[in-house]
RNA sequence: GGAGGGCUAGCCUAAUCGGUAAGGCAGCGGUCUUGAAAACCGCGGGGCGAAAGCCCGUGGGGGUUCGAGUCCCUCGCCCUCCGCCA
């Protein structure tokens, strides 16, 4: 969400952002009712004032034994007043929330204009791509001879688009977050959160999944819950409503959960194995900082969720997104495409993103500064450190051998239990 | 699922039959000091405003009333007990 002020002093630069994130959202009617509500609470609060005087004088003839009555009758008519101007300044707050919510957060200056993933910028490039003498195999035909994955058993209990991870495909699956996650807390300094994986509306609203979203996520209707879509939502909710201690910044955050995701509409090519599945594991990466040094967090944001990949290893590169593929909530945001020459080509393992205050005005996630003065909002981040299936994917993928084994990366292996998954 | 008790500012704690939130601690600024502590003074939730000031704010939302921390309804959360349960 962005600051009313902020808006009413930069209209144009929210119009730009809407139509990059190609969004919709009336920045003019809003500012039409801005003025509209700016009126009525002058007229309001002069009205309260009267209330607030005449009430104390009420009291104070009582107190003397004089008959207030006459008081009383004329200030029924000014809370009758006061009634209808609430109740239309009700209104006119509920239209400009409305339009708020819809409004998307503006792109830091540095990230490229454009509209779809042929925009974005390669930042770089790390490891070498693997050179076969064999024609690599994608990883759902490695996974189906090893026994690692059973596609069809779970199509039957769940439909299609579900997994389930078999033997040492459960194995791997399980090394890996636990791999993940021993780096980000060891060496990183992040703190294990095992959060809840459902949660409320007001939840999702607050990291900006909802209102955009809800076609999108798993709902339990009985309790109006969400089965959520990735660990940012609980976790950066852990501070709704919070004012934190500066001195406590950075808090740094780890958190593996299993994500849902409907993915309504995204049935299509690039669907096959496990490139996109209905729930999938990840492990997240969350940060609370102070605003000035977020730009400098989101990048060691970016080397710890990149050193996964280098441990294991995995050829990867960097992207900048443009402004047509931020999204809604993000300031800025770095993907990680791993590559995966099975399928021939890079895939998404990685999105770290700076939110600025974005989500801390959405979710009020506050700070006091170390100097004391007044509390601010902090800013927010968060990067996947990283899914897991396009992860397994690259690994499947990358270690085969001619003869359809899969070699263990080196950092798994005491994990894993064994060298080589034949 | 049922019964009861609670929720006041960063934290802790008051407020008679309904009369307009009293204090304490922590924090910040100042005086004093070589520096610090102590002591004393001030600030100390949000909004509008140049300021004076005004409005709002007792978990969220609504109602009754001239006036609600206080009465009523509703939702959330915490605690105690009963029931059920991996």
């Amino acid at each position: 969400m962005l600051d009313l002020r902020f808006i009413r002093e930069n209209p144009d630069l929210v119009r730009q952002a809407i139509q990059w994130k190609r969004e919709k959202a009336d920045v003019d009617r809003l500012l039409e009712l801005d003025g509209e509500r700016r009126a009525l609470v002058a007229e309001a609060e002069r009205l309260k004032h009267e209330r607030n005087v005449v009430s104390e004088e009420i009291a104070r003839k009582k107190k003397q034994g004089l008959d207030p009555q006459g008081d009383i009758l004329r200030m029924r008519e000014v809370a009758d007043r006061i009634k209808s101007l609430d109740a239309r300044l009700q209104e006119i707050e509920a239209q400009m929330q409305e339009i708020l919510t819809w409004i998307p957060n503006i792109p830091h200056p540095s990230v490229p204009i454009g509209k779809d993933e042929r925009d974005n910028v390669e930042v770089r490039r790390w490891g070498e791509i693997p050179e076969m003498d064999f024609e690599p195999k994608p990883h759902w035909e490695l996974a189906e001879k090893l026994g690692l994955v059973d596609f069809a058993r779970a199509s039957k209990i769940s439909g299609s688009f579900f997994v389930s991870f078999r033997g040492m495909g459960a194995r791997l699956e399980r090394a890996l977050i636990n791999f993940m996650i021993d780096l980000h807390v060891r060496k990183h300094g992040y703190t294990e959160i095992w959060p809840p994986a459902l949660v409320r509306r007001e939840t999702m609203f607050g990291t900006g999944q909802l209102p955009k979203l809800e076609e999108d996520m798993y709902r339990v209707e009985q309790d109006d819950l969400f089965l959520i879509p990735t660990a940012e939502v609980p976790v950066t909710n852990l501070h709704r409503d919070e004012i934190l201690d500066g001195a406590d910044l950075p808090l740094k955050y780890v958190a593996y959960t299993p994500c849902f995701r409907r993915e309504a509409g995204s049935y299509g090519r690039e669907t096959r194995g496990l490139v996109r599945i209905h729930q999938f594991d990840k492990v997240e990466l969350v940060k609370f900082v102070e605003p000035s040094t977020s730009y400098d967090e989101l990048e060691s944001l970016v080397r710890d969720a990149e050193e996964v990949l280098q441990l294991l290893r995995l050829p990867y590169r960097v992207v900048k997104l443009c402004t047509g593929e931020l999204s809604f909530a993000a300031a800025m945001c770095y993907d990680l495409e791993v590559w995966a020459p099975g399928v021939k080509k890079y895939l998404e393992v990685s999105s770290c993103s700076n939110f600025e205050d974005f989500q801390a005005r959405r979710a009020n996630i506050r700070y006091r500064p170390r100097d004391g003065g007044k509390a601010q909002f902090v800013h927010t981040l968060n990067g996947s450190g990283l899914a897991l299936p396009r992860t397994v994917i690259a690994i499947l993928e990358n270690y085969q051998t001619d003869e359809g084994s899969v070699v263990v990366p080196e950092v798994l292996r005491d994990y894993v239990g064994v060298d080589v998954l034949r």
